[in-house]
DNA sequence: CGGGGTTGTCGAATCGATTCGACCTTCACG
DNA sequence: CGTGAAGGTCGAATCGATTCGACAACCCCG
């Protein structure tokens, strides 16, 4: 047990107690290079009796140049990101596509810089970044690691630069949905999305929020949705979850009057949240309401066997991390498009006419 | 647009262009030091034209000794962590007490250092470090990070060193509850555990798992359940979440002439499926079993209001932020002990006998 | 016995930024 | 007008490790 004072033992101090050089002593560590075995024993030796606890990473990363850890961006805070299955399996796959680099990994979000010494986008020991989801920041995080000469991959995010981009047909996967209810006889559907705005604006979809939305994922659902539907109404969620699904589904439904037969919802929280507004109402699910998912996840707790357009969620982020490890040994790395497949679950199923 | 090869510029690079010196360069950049405007100026605007993108975080931390980074140590992969409400909580509750720092947040888990070059706890640029929970490994990370000198708070994990340790009343909470469920009048009791050994053995709680246990959540839950009913027989599960609860639900409800009046679940996700279980069967929920809950999370989908002993999750990882915060600053940091409280909701009531 | 090759070790330069103390200028006040 | 203070800038040392080229010792074989 050393004094706190005690400043920290480093290479020099053990190669001194080794007697060896700074030189050899790093070569005992590192593995690398020819070192006599006796020399590396006496050297990891001298570590042990001064405490020391290895190279330590900062000057390391200095030399190398490297410093091991992989960025992931969100677009919002830590917790809201962590809430949707969807991108925690996204993130998973990133881990899994990485780990032959061995690497970290450093939650940032692109939450514009708090404070003056914050490690942000713009100022963290990162090898290469991964940026899920399309925020309006998108671009300029985009140039800020251009600028530093990070590579990047974007993870449903268009940009002007020539970064990797993994994505799905958002657009003809909605679409094939949207024509599978039509094939049933659906014609009165309504639809749930995902935030359009930055702000996440929750409400009708009207003209207006439609035109300005920011978010390529959402906005590109929709365009799949209305190529079938166009004149669908619907509402926008705040966020992607069973809650917001529940409120969406409960204001889709409240007249009984006018109802829509089936209802796309750009995700399977949503879509889990709908459900559950119908049973709320007593509406059978699918005799009486059809309700078309996204995602394929299983969603906790939920009865149904969802119909959902399912998307390979982890191999997206596999193949995110992949590509990042592609960048890093200086290959090219292309852009991957995945394909999602329509799943046909329990909730769907021909209109249930009332009046025949 | 400059060619891939031209080196990145650095703050030396910057200086001479501005006709400064790279002290002054990086006085400018760092604002603390006196700096006239003019000369402020100049150096900026050196730096635009170089598309300089400012102080490179690997120099500038190896010279400041600090990396703005905090590391989370998570006792299982990532995807399995974050699937974890309570654990989501807690991290968001890190961010939130760790935000004056302005860090970012490193994941690391303690699987025992994959490949040689790997960034695991031995070798990450972190200022200090959160513990989650308390896997085996805890003892070794500890050690580590002590001769490493890196400041560390551990959330639900009894270390023998010195570290502030940040939990909440296990023990007594489930016995509160226990107590609670003998006064409705409960004798048949069945328990449901979290995992209680490294390898997450699902099954029977016999005396040797218990005895072998190594997770100190469970087993200090347990201990307190045992308080009040020393017999109780019961299921370890390999993990906190439904399915698991579902499963062990359904064998614990199986023989209908030999079935508990109450279930007392070492979490809420546990607690949702064996609910889940007896909806299956037919048992009624509260009249024909009670069901205890640990967490005090909202589980998506589930449709009663459950009794449990709610914990404050945000809180407990906000306080580890920042006692991280203070012991960075140089403050002690002491150990905190939180208080769950038992909610009272619709899944309790007393036993209903069928035979009078 | 000597030359070519191998193996092990060392010195010195380098990575990029920060910081301390020294130095010079300029201004204000006595 | 002189002098002390304040403000601004610079040099040089430093953070801790890695790596390249040089060099010494040693072995094998002709």
């Amino acid at each position: 047990m050393q004094t706190d004072s005690a400043p920290r033992p480093t290479l020099a101090d053990v190669a001194a107690k080794a007697g060896v050089s700074a030189s050899t002593a790093s070569l005992a560590f590192s593995g690398s290079g020819p070192v006599s075995d006796a020399t590396k024993a006496r050297v990891l030796t001298a570590a042990t009796e001064l405490g020391y606890a290895g190279p330590d990473p900062r000057g390391r990363s200095l030399r190398r140049g490297r410093s091991g850890i992989v960025g992931v961006v969100l677009e919002e805070r830590v917790r809201a990101a962590f809430l949707d299955p969807v991108k925690i399996q996204t993130l998973d796959g990133i881990t899994e596509g990485i780990a032959p680099l061995g690497a970290g990994l450093l939650l940032l979000t692109d939450t514009g810089e708090a404070g003056g010494q914050a490690v942000g986008i713009e100022s963290a020991p990162v090898d290469a970044v991964v940026l899920i989801g399309c925020s309006p920041r998108l671009a300029h995080s985009v140039e800020v690691l251009r600028r530093r000469g990070i590579p990047a991959v974007a993870i449903e995010g268009k940009t002007d630069e020539d970064i990797p981009e993994i994505s799905i047909d958002n657009r003809n996967a909605t679409r094939r949905g949207a024509e599978y209810l039509r094939e049933l006889g659906h014609t009165q559907v309504s639809l749930v999305t995902l935030p359009l705005d930055a702000e996440r604006t929750r409400g009708p979809l009207t003209a207006e929020l439609e035109r300005d939305s920011t978010t390529a994922v959402a906005t590109e659902r929709l365009a799949g949705a209305r190529a079938v539907f166009p004149d669908a109404t619907g509402l926008a969620a705040a966020a992607s979850s069973i809650e917001e699904g529940l409120e969406a589904g409960r204001a889709l439904l409240a007249d009984p009057a006018n109802r829509p037969t089936a209802i796309i919802a750009q995700s399977d929280l949503l879509a889990a949240g709908v459900i559950q507004a119908a049973e709320e109402l007593g509406i059978a699910v699918p005799r009486e309401l059809s309700v078309l998912g996204f995602d394929g996840i299983r969603v906790d707790g939920l009865q149904h066997d969802l119909t959902t357009l399912v998307q390979p969620s982890v191999a997206k982020g596999r193949a995110a991390g992949e590509a990042i490890v592609r960048m890093l040994a200086g290959e090219p790395a292309a852009s991957v498009a995945f394909v999602s497949t329509l799943h046909l679950g329990d909730t769907t199923a021909p209109p249930h006419r009332s009046t025949p």
